[in-house]
DNA sequence: GTGGCTATCTATAATTG
DNA sequence: TCAATTATAGATAGCCA
């Protein structure tokens, strides 16, 4: 669709990638646009250009997190059982390779810390859930101990409403190593422990 | 683009709307490969149908996950910044609304585990090379102790090779209350503790 | 690096089998 | 229902200011 028909291979000059990567963007952002609206369709695209800088589009009346959550709870069972099978193939690498991925833990940490972020909305209400849930226990009286049990099995509190099997597969402390998260920026100790 | 013109508002024939969501979806995700190879740029596209079914694009050498990685670390800081004021504004919240986020303790539980099964990977990346240092550690008759250090103040290990900004962030101590943490399905206790 | 301007090429709406 | 077929509307490559 323009003045010649063009091969579909690298563009090699940077300024007509260039061009070409910004006006091909903006019509894919016009198609995925109309395909929310023609189709009621929930549409999240990101887009990072060879120079590096990105573009997004999502439909409304959510953000590319919510897709993107909703496309991890679309695939999340097999995401899990995949994820078990690297777990038995991680077993078997040999020394060397481990030290190659010690070399590598920075970068881990880094992505492990960006990937967390998205848990915090979530851990905020859990901790003000539990404080809520702290308090009650308080009034009636019973255990003094801070507690927090989640178990569909019979006994205890189960969460109320719609307590799923999803909770089931999932059992984690996570202790904040400092009571501001938030509060801190640089330069502070970091303190990531396996046990 | 068709034998007429179409006005772009939702299309009320269901079968309609599927055909023409199947047809223009096929167009966007051809844009979207043309767009990866004629530009070298990393595009994720992920849609749902209005009738839930879910299509993804991804450019090669990566996943969806991984460009959403990247996007979040574009946007990372801004991000950051809003889970800041996220916070501020949950503390003053009424304990009636608290109440209610204790009833949705176990959805947030849920959409906390599909979030954290992203972590899966690099946590167990920064468990082997745990353990790999600590063996070296022993090796070099240091300390006893297991422990795990990341600091860049300039004391300690600091990772070897790349250290940068984000990790400086992010504190967390996690501590799985099974060793074999994928070896567990349904049925175990389950404990999540914030201090 | 932008923002038009066509001539052409593509995607697709309507139609047909 | 679905897979072709076509006639058009729409996207865009190459240019230029």
């Amino acid at each position: 669709m323009g003045r010649g028909k063009i091969e579909i291979k690298r563009i090699e000059n940077a300024t007509n990638r260039q061009v070409t990567y910004s006006k091909r963007r903006t019509g894919i952002m016009k198609k995925a646009r109309e395909l929310t609206v023609l189709c009621d369709a929930q549409v999240a695209i990101i887009m990072f250009s060879s120079t590096g800088k990105y573009h997004e589009f999502c439909s409304p009346s959510t953000d590319i997190k919510g897709i993107f959550d909703r496309y991890q709870q679309a695939i999340g069972t097999s995401l899990w059982i995949e994820q078990q099978r690297m777990g038995e193939d991680l077993d078997g690498l040999e020394f060397d390779e481990l030290r190659g991925l010690e070399q590598n833990v920075d970068a881990a940490l880094k992505e492990y810390h960006v990937i967390s972020t998205q848990t915090e909305t979530y851990k905020k209400k859990v901790k003000h859930s539990y404080e809520a849930y702290k308090t009650l226990q308080q009034e009636l009286g019973l255990c003094e101990e801070p507690a927090w049990f989640v178990d569909n099995t019979g006994g205890g509190w189960d969460g109320g409403a719609g307590a799923g099997a999803a909770a089931d597969m999932f059992a984690f402390r996570v202790v904040p190593s400092q009571p501001n998260l938030h509060g801190m920026a640089y330069g502070g100790n970091h303190d990531l422990r396996l046990g």
